[in-house]
DNA sequence: CGCATTATTGAAAACCCTTACATTTTCTAG
DNA sequence: CTAGAAAATGTAAGGGTTTTCAATAATGCG
């Protein structure tokens, strides 16, 4: 039933094709895998009967053999294929020119699913695991970091010590500014935290007291929205209802459109009275109005240059370097002055 | 290199295991594999001896001894990660109940990519096909239909003869929308269509038509973006400047936030003068103001029922049923009267 | 206690490749 | 034409499972 078997028609191996074209089954893997050493006449008459059968290389048998799969598992954060559309494009059309798979796994915000992911990722033998890990909880990078296999993280900074890492410094996008509306003496300013990405909301927490620090004071401007809140809609509507701050920084579009909606429902003009950036850029921040002034990131290149980085490892080439800063841009758009 | 081998240690196969508990393999094997012939003492013997030795089964040997690899491979066209997220999710939750691993591809409009990827999936002899079909191209169906393996059409109905589809029905919804309209005087409706997901416009259309077959009349309404037009932005805001319609309907959210925007651009006040339905909901369509009309449907369950059946493909039974429907509702919000 | 069953275990083939090493063929030069 | 070297090909051992069939151990019964 399963591997296509039409049940009457007999599995093309390569013991087939040997047959089929007179050599041993050792020739026609030469050829499958373009060693140099075949003579062109009889790597002809294999290519033939290869196209004449149909034949097609079994790759799991390959794996067996060669102890690998080219397969490499991508993990990421349940919810995230809104934003995190580009850089699986870019992982995957640079896996397709190096002809590895990508089998795809999720983890829930707030369940552990590591181990389980872990098991998985060792009993299929992929060789090896990138993970975009802006919402892994730190009991999750605890798992990764005792798991021994060739590991990117993409997104931010890897926790773990010997992994490599693809990423854009978000903090010091927000230290860079936050330090710019310092110097223009404002300090009223708020980041919001709905602890769906702890892993990139503290980055930019760390960005932002940063620069208070530097100017002798104390960040403290994180508006948390409670875990248990199952309405963060509702909640900062209220929020907004009885505060107003200069500038306002959400790390996804979503809380940005909140926050618009929110300041807008509660008489707050933007850019006049509150000032929203988004960290994350995306499509919408662009399509909503006002439209959201955001950082501008090379997501295709994020996914491709993990995957790049992947194939090194995986090819025994020395890495050098560990981190891979990926440049942003911040594109002030008309929710700023 | 590979397989996580840190060069010293003894990789730990069935066979280390056996010799741990002083079995045979062929027990090993049984006891993986929860067969009930085994006796409970030794199957104890064998149980520490694993957890003592942290065997995994390897999955690729399976795979090759069991002709099969519990991995079914997904392909959905570049670019849809925004929109298909609750999807995925249910598809990777279900699979994942199954022990089932997802190999993910993705196809570009425009080029046919299919058999690239058949290729793949016969050499990494996936168990199965899952294909998001909403903007595949004609040849890549026809491709597809020539293609031997258990396969799942989602999200619209398939028009392989044989394989299995879980759809939305849009056809039926927009013919139930457009009658209604209709039924009030209505006919200036045109469905805006960028020709990124021509499967579905296609159905749209059919839809539409019917209804107003129905009524008498013919539908014409479709404002086709051509394909070389870059900026489908700037090409409808000039096509609002000049043009003004009663009801417009879009397929994605960022087509309708489109419209919206290039309506509010040239003073066409919505849902006033023209009132406004996007197809296929999104998180969006509830955060852009004026919230967007849509028609909600159980994404989750789409995904996660595809993968219920691909299942039940795979373990032989016969499913009786080709194509499964599930419901959608239709949500009035702010941009329709 | 001994035999016929039945329950449990083991041996070995099969799954389809790769590759080190052995063998054969081809080529080169004397 | 032949020895020796080089190139091409073949043989067979692995890679880690499952599973059939044979062998052994346990059980029940007279």
């Amino acid at each position: 039933m399963n591997q296509y078997g039409n049940g009457e028609k007999k599995r093309v191996t390569i013991y087939s094709v040997a047959k089929e074209a007179g050599v041993s089954l050792a020739t026609v893997s030469r050829v499958i895998n373009e060693s140099d050493v075949v003579k062109e006449n009889t790597k002809k008459k294999v290519q033939e009967a290869i196209i004449k059968l149909g034949y097609k290389p079994n790759a799991v048998a390959q794996g067996l053999a060669l102890k690998k799969t080219t397969t490499i598992a991508l993990v990421v954060p349940d919810g995230s294929f809104n934003y995190i559309d580009k850089v699986i494009n870019g992982l995957l059309d640079t896996a397709k020119i190096y002809k590895y798979n990508i089998t795809l796994h999720t983890t829930t915000a707030g369940i552990n699913e590591m181990n389980e992911i872990i098991d998985n990722v060792v009993k299929s033998r992929a060789d090896g695991l990138i993970l975009y890990n802006d919402a892994f909880s730190a009991k999750e990078i605890e798992t990764l970091n005792h798991f021994q296999i060739p590991m990117v993280y993409l997104g931010n900074k890897g926790t773990g010590e010997s992994a490599c890492c693809v990423y854009i410094d978000y903090e010091q996008a927000v230290y860079e500014l936050v330090t710019r509306y310092l110097n223009n003496g404002i300090d009223d300013i708020v980041i919001i935290d709905d602890r769906k990405n702890p892993t990139s909301i503290d980055l930019l927490i760390r960005g932002a007291s940063k620069a208070f620090n530097e100017h002798g004071k104390t960040f403290g401007g994180f508006i948390t929205i409670p875990e248990d809140v199952h309405n963060s809609y509702e909640f900062l509507s209220n929020y907004f209802a009885h505060n107003k701050h200069k500038l306002v920084i959400t790390y996804r579009d979503s809380q940005a459109i909140a926050v618009i909606n929110t300041c807008t429902e509660n008489n707050i003009r933007i850019p006049d009275e509150t000032e929203l950036v988004c960290i994350k850029d995306s499509r919408y921040t662009d399509m909503f109005r006002p439209r959201i002034s955001s950082f501008i990131v090379p997501s295709y290149d994020l996914g491709a240059l993990a995957m790049r980085i992947m194939t090194k490892l995986l090819s025994g080439d020395i890495v050098r370097d560990k981190e891979f800063k990926l440049n942003y841009v911040y594109k002030a758009k008309e929710t700023t002055k």
